[in-house]
DNA sequence: GATCCGTGGAT
DNA sequence: TATCCAAGGAT
């Protein structure tokens, strides 16, 4: 049963986003949607998934070229793997873009081309858990679902001042999340609590004073905002260290390998070289007159730092060894290659930007 | 429940 | 420089 107070909250919430909702590439606007306008379910359904763990500043121009390429799901179902693992490629957490194909082929071989309406049907699919599957029930087919994800999590942990740490009181919060949630347009109250988490209730130096639940948030009147919410530490991180090898043919070829579908950036193209350890030893693919590049590389992953060693070779345009591919130099681009493997790359070519090289595709 | 799984921006 | 952390899911 939702109070007077709990209506009064959440129309108020929502009279914010009707003012503030931001322009997404993904998204149709709280006008446009009062006008009669559906979103896409695989609009939703994509940019959900590439939204998990990852920022909108880092998926938008991602987003933009998926779309261009694949415009609708049959599209996507019927690509070749290799083409869209590289053009997700620098997006990170790839098991989303291997279980983004296997959900796109799902839902074309079993539900006709077309998303699954109900949040338990949508759960069944690859790569779509709690969150997601609310998320596409709520936004592309507004059903009264509610999602709860780290933006939820801090903002009903700081309306309510619960200092529970995370994620024991995942179950508290998520009630708290449901006690708001409208019958009318929960699609937008799910990304109005979502943006508001994302530009007023931020987890460092939160704009209270600008925000719309200002007056009932209980962790402002208790001054513990900042705070909150609390969450257990986290392990930290060991290093490990790691060869790999660099060989162009005279023709000008690269040597590479196909990633094992499972594990640490599973199904993408990698340099071949040693496992990745404390102290790994060197395991240079094939024998060649390998030269050590005079610098290292140094990538963070989720759970360890990891150093690289750059080995590099020339070698004659026979050379194919059994199990690695043939990249052909009008097909090799860096950008395919996910970061870690990005860098040795451009350790060794020389265009060691330690900045992100934007993308070919758009434009 | 605990662990594994990327990346880049903010602080 | 080191840490946090983001529209989480699979095992």
């Amino acid at each position: 049963m939702r109070d007077t107070a709990t209506f009064d909250l959440s129309r108020s919430l929502l009279a914010w986003y009707d003012r503030h909702a931001r322009d997404l590439p993904w998204r149709v606007s709280p006008a446009d949607r009062a006008a009669g306008v559906q979103p896409d379910p695989y609009r939703v359904w994509l940019s959900e998934v590439m939204l998990q763990q990852t920022t909108v500043a880092a998926v938008r121009d991602y987003f933009l070229r998926f779309t261009a390429r694949w415009p609708d799901v049959r599209a996507l179902a019927a690509a070749p793997d290799d083409q869209v693992m590289a053009e997700w490629a620098g997006l990170g957490y790839y098991a989303r873009a291997r279980n983004l194909l296997k959900c796109a082929r799902a839902v074309v071989d079993q539900h006709d081309g077309r998303f699954p309406d109900s949040h338990d049907a949508l759960l069944k699919l690859p790569g779509i858990g709690p969150y997601t599957a609310a998320a596409i029930a709520a936004i592309a087919f507004d059903r009264p679902e509610t999602v709860l994800d780290g933006n939820v999590e801090r903002v009903m942990a700081r309306l309510h001042d619960i200092h529970d740490p995370l994620p024991k009181s995942k179950p508290l919060l998520k009630a708290k999340a449901a006690a708001l949630t409208p019958d009318d347009r929960p699609g937008d109250h799910a990304q109005a609590v979502m943006d508001l988490g994302a530009t007023i209730c931020t987890p460092k130096s939160p704009a209270c004073g600008i925000c719309p639940l200002r007056d009932p948030c209980q962790a402002r009147a208790a001054g513990t905002q900042a705070d909150l919410p609390r969450k257990m530490p986290k392990a930290p991180k060991p290093t490990r260290r790691g060869h790999v090898y660099i060989a162009q043919r005279a023709d000008g070829a690269i040597l590479l390998e196909r990633r094992p579908e499972t594990g640490l950036l599973g199904g993408m193209l990698g340099f071949p070289g040693s496992d990745w350890a404390e102290d790994a030893a060197e395991a240079p693919p094939f024998p060649a007159d390998w030269t050590l590049l005079p610098a290292e590389v140094r990538h963070t992953f989720t759970h360890f730092h990891l150093i690289l060693r750059v080995w590099t070779a020339t070698v004659p345009a026979k050379v194919s060894p059994e199990g690695l591919l043939v990249m052909p130099k009008h097909a090799f681009r860096p950008g395919d290659l996910p970061t870690a493997m990005r860098k040795a790359h451009d350790l060794w070519r020389g265009s060691s930007t330690s900045g992100k090289i934007p993308r070919a595709g758009l434009s």
